[in-house]
DNA sequence: CGCTTCTTTGAATTTCGTCAAAAGGCGTGG
DNA sequence: CCACGCCTTTTGACGAAATTCAAAGAAGCG
């Protein structure tokens, strides 16, 4: 729809939904976009919801999370600017398949289903790019798996670190600062394992001096030690 | 290119990845196709080749799995008749992210890289179909994660088996049996566990009369119990 | 300043992986 | 047809990593 914002439109051709396409293509994408300014802990959806839309994130940090039958929960997957999320749900079974919460002040965009199908038979590009997307989350996912079966839990912590470093990390003149608040509650969650276990290992480290963390921001003082425990296969 | 048997066309039609597609294209789909028969524990790609093709499983069955860099290996996934596979390294790095393996004479189809593209652009709702797949597969693969975080191994042996008779059950006089054959590793390995814990367990499940397992096929006898195993919360 | 939320820390318990070894199946070749 | 060898499966014992249970300490917010 409209904007009050009008630089959104220069910040969606930077977006990887959009890359390759036409500037004519970019300014119908601009028109049909529908954008919100989201205050912090807002629930963008909830698992279930039927009422399917693709969004993408301008500003600000979301928190994807998934609740199992058994009341299980696990962080899928946090999402950071120039994101898209809960897109996929449009061309599955049309409901979005967990949480989408804030994690601060956030800008978003978000197309109705019928406008971004529209898009894409006009410009199949955009289609490629969500294939590309989703593929290169997949793979995300499949790595986590394969930690998750085969490594122990302050491997798994420092994987997550790095991934969410290389996602929404900011160089500061101290080392790696991730952009948004993350309780220990939401690493242990996304790195599967329990609050405590998480607390333990995140405390050590910032005793050794590899982290810091205040006030739920996370900042890598030492990205080779904390690799170095990713990776060393003589843990 | 050609194929030794004309059925192939049909069997093509009935695929998820063309799925509402209009005759003319399931024609030129066909004529781009290649197809090629496969002797058992053939290798179909290696993780890390270059040289991805898009390929779709007529008959047979394939594992597809995954070596970390420290050596684990995690099955990612089985094939069975109908299901694409090794597509999405086309959309990403152009290198495929894991190894392909038949588990049976086998017979499949496969796509050059620039085909699909030309198929794609031309009919927009062959990527709208491979979205939908691969989005599905996110989601599966998400479960997956949760369970591994979760549940302990019984439960994601449990969870592993339905979602194998699922996938590749056949109806059986006392069961439902698996399609293509499966070793406790391989069990093991999609389940994210050790080659021992699935051995015990199986086991325990074949005293119990809930499965049959006779030169590595399965057959699940009773469906129910298993299901109650991978969801009831008291464990 | 009091309350709620988040974090830390300790101790006991347990599941599961690791190590080790033997038994079973299947195909091949003599 | 039998024997040998390889691959797969089973089973036991042990140990360790991590969850669970429990409780107190910090920190931010109204």
């Amino acid at each position: 729809m409209t904007s009050d914002l009008p630089l959104v439109p220069q910040v969606l051709a930077t977006m990887e939904l959009f890359l390759e396409l036409p500037p004519v293509a970019q300014e119908t994408v601009a028109a049909t976009a529908h954008v919100r300014r989201l205050p912090k802990d807002t629930r963008i959806f909830n698992q279930g919801d039927a009422d399917v839309r693709a969004h993408a994130l301008i500003e600000g940090g979301v928190r994807i999370s998934q609740l199992g039958s058994d009341g299980a929960q696990v962080v899928v997957r946090f999402i950071g600017p120039g994101e898209m999320f809960g897109t996929v749900a449009l061309f599955t079974n049309g409901r979005y398949p967990a949480d989408a919460v804030t994690l601060v002040d956030s800008l978003e965009v978000s197309w109705s289903r019928a406008d971004l199908f529209a898009l894409m038979v006009r410009y199949p590009q955009i289609a490629i790019n969500i294939i590309r997307i989703i593929g290169n989350r997949l793979q995300e996912v499949q790595d986590r798996v394969r930690e998750l079966s085969t490594q122990r839990a302050e491997r798994r912590v420092a994987h997550a670190l790095l991934r969410l470093a290389r996602q929404a990390g900011h160089n500061t003149t101290d080392g790696t600062a991730i952009e948004f608040p993350l309780r220990r509650k939401d690493l242990a969650d996304i790195s599967g394992t329990t609050l405590h276990t998480a607390s333990r290992i995140l405390t050590a480290w910032e005793k050794a001096g590899l982290l810091a963390s205040r006030n739920q921001r996370l900042t890598i003082r030492r990205p080779a030690e904390i690799l170095r425990i990713a990776e060393d296969a003589t843990d």
